[in-house]
DNA sequence: TAACCGTGGGC
DNA sequence: TGCCCAAGGTT
C-alpha cells in the first residue's frame, strides 16, 4: 500500500516593487552561469534530450513525466516511439491501445488524452507538433507547463517552464524557504519570468538546467547541497536552511479509494486480450457498490468501452 | 480552490 | 512500516 500526499505550507510574503524586481534581476545574472554551467557538466542523457526525439518524443515525454518518475518512464517511452514514431501514427489507433501500452504508469487519463493530442495534431497541425505555445495549450492534456516544456524544450523558445523541481530550487535559492507554495502563485510565476535569461536559446537551457537542478540536487527530502552550484548564493542556506513551519502536511491515503480500485480493475482490462466479462472484474474488490462506483467512473472517463451484456473493454474509440 | 486522478520506490 | 515523493491537468 501506498500514499499519495499533499502539502499545506505557509503562503510566502507577497512583492513586486520595482526595487524587489531589480534584486531579482540582479540575483538572476549571479544564477545563470553557474546553473547552466552545472547543467553542461552533469545532465543525464536522456533519451528525450536527444535531438533525434524530436518534438513529438519531447511531447510524449512531457505527458509520461506528469507524476512519474523517470526511471519508470525510460523503457514505455522507448516503446511508444519505436510503435508511434509520430503523432498521425498514434492518432490511427484506437484510444484503447495508447491505454494498454501506457502499462502501470499511472494516472492512465494522461494517455486517452495523449491519444487526443495527437489525433488533434494530426488534424490541425498537419501532423507536426505546433510550435506556439497557445496552440500547444489548447491540445487535451497540455497544460501551462507543458507547453512551455515542449515550446522550450522542442523548439527552443524562451518560457518560463515552472515545475514542481524549479518551484523548489527558487523556493530555497530565491526566497529562502525550504519549499514553495503548495499551488503555483502568481509571484512565482512572475519571479521565474524576471529570472529568465534574455536569450533564447540561453533561456530554454537555464530552464532545463534548473529542472535538472532540482530533481538531481536540490532535491525535496535530503537536498546535496555540497554538490551544488550555487550553493553559496541560496538564501535559504545563508538563512540557515530553516524548516518549514506552518501547517502540518495532510496525507491523503490511497488505500481503500476508489483510484484504487480504478487501478486494479483497468488492470485486468489492459493485461486481457479481448473484451471482459463483468465476473472477471468483480474479482479485483469485495465492494460491490464501490467497485461499481469506480467502473462507472471509468467508463465516464472514455477509459473503459461497455458492450451490451454485462462485457467490458478498452476504448475502440 | 481543492479534490480527484495511479503506481511504485526510497528511507 | 508507513509516510513522502515523483517533469501536472482538469473540473
Amino acid at each position: 500500500m501506498t500514499a499519495t500526499t499533499e502539502t499545506a505550507r505557509t503562503p510566502e510574503p507577497e512583492r513586486g516593487s520595482a526595487i524587489a524586481d531589480e534584486s531579482v534581476a540582479q540575483t538572476a545574472r549571479a544564477l545563470h552561469s553557474p546553473v547552466v554551467d552545472w547543467f553542461t557538466a552533469h545532465a543525464r542523457d536522456l533519451p528525450w534530450r536527444r535531438p533525434e526525439a524530436g518534438a513529438w518524443g519531447v511531447m510524449v515525454s512531457e505527458f509520461m513525466l506528469q507524476q512519474t518518475p523517470v526511471n519508470r518512464v525510460l523503457p514505455v517511452y522507448e516503446q511508444w516511439l519505436r510503435r508511434w514514431p509520430r503523432p498521425a501514427d498514434l492518432a490511427a489507433e484506437p484510444p484503447g491501445e495508447a491505454v494498454r501500452a501506457w502499462g502501470r504508469l499511472g494516472y492512465p487519463r494522461r494517455a486517452l488524452r495523449l491519444h487526443g493530442a495527437a489525433a488533434a495534431i494530426a488534424e490541425r497541425h498537419g501532423g507536426d507538433v505546433p510550435r506556439e505555445h497557445p496552440q500547444l495549450l489548447a491540445l487535451p492534456g497540455v497544460g501551462e507547463y507543458t507547453a512551455a516544456a515542449v515550446a522550450s524544450f522542442a523548439y527552443g523558445q524562451r518560457h518560463a517552464v515552472l515545475d514542481t523541481n524549479v518551484r523548489r530550487v527558487f523556493a530555497r535559492a530565491v526566497n529562502g524557504k525550504q519549499y514553495p507554495p503548495n499551488a503555483t502563485t502568481a509571484a512565482e510565476r512572475k519571479m521565474a519570468r524576471a529570472l529568465l535569461p534574455e536569450d533564447e536559446s540561453t533561456a530554454a537551457r537555464w530552464a532545463a538546467a534548473t529542472m535538472e537542478l532540482g530533481a538531481l540536487v536540490c532535491t525535496a527530502r535530503t537536498p546535496a547541497c555540497g554538490q551544488c552550484p550555487i550553493v553559496q548564493q541560496c538564501a535559504w542556506q545563508l538563512a540557515g536552511a530553516p524548516e518549514h513551519v506552518g501547517p502540518s502536511r495532510r496525507t491523503q491515503t490511497y488505500a481503500g479509494t476508489d483510484r484504487q480500485v480504478r487501478g486494479k480493475l483497468l488492470a485486468v482490462l489492459r493485461e486481457a486480450v479481448g473484451p471482459v466479462p463483468q465476473a472477471a472484474l468483480d474479482r479485483v474488490w469485495g465492494d460491490s457498490v464501490q467497485r461499481a462506483r469506480a467502473l462507472d467512473g471509468l467508463v465516464a472517463d472514455g477509459l473503459v468501452e461497455p458492450l451490451p451484456g454485462g462485457v467490458y473493454r478498452l476504448p475502440l474509440s
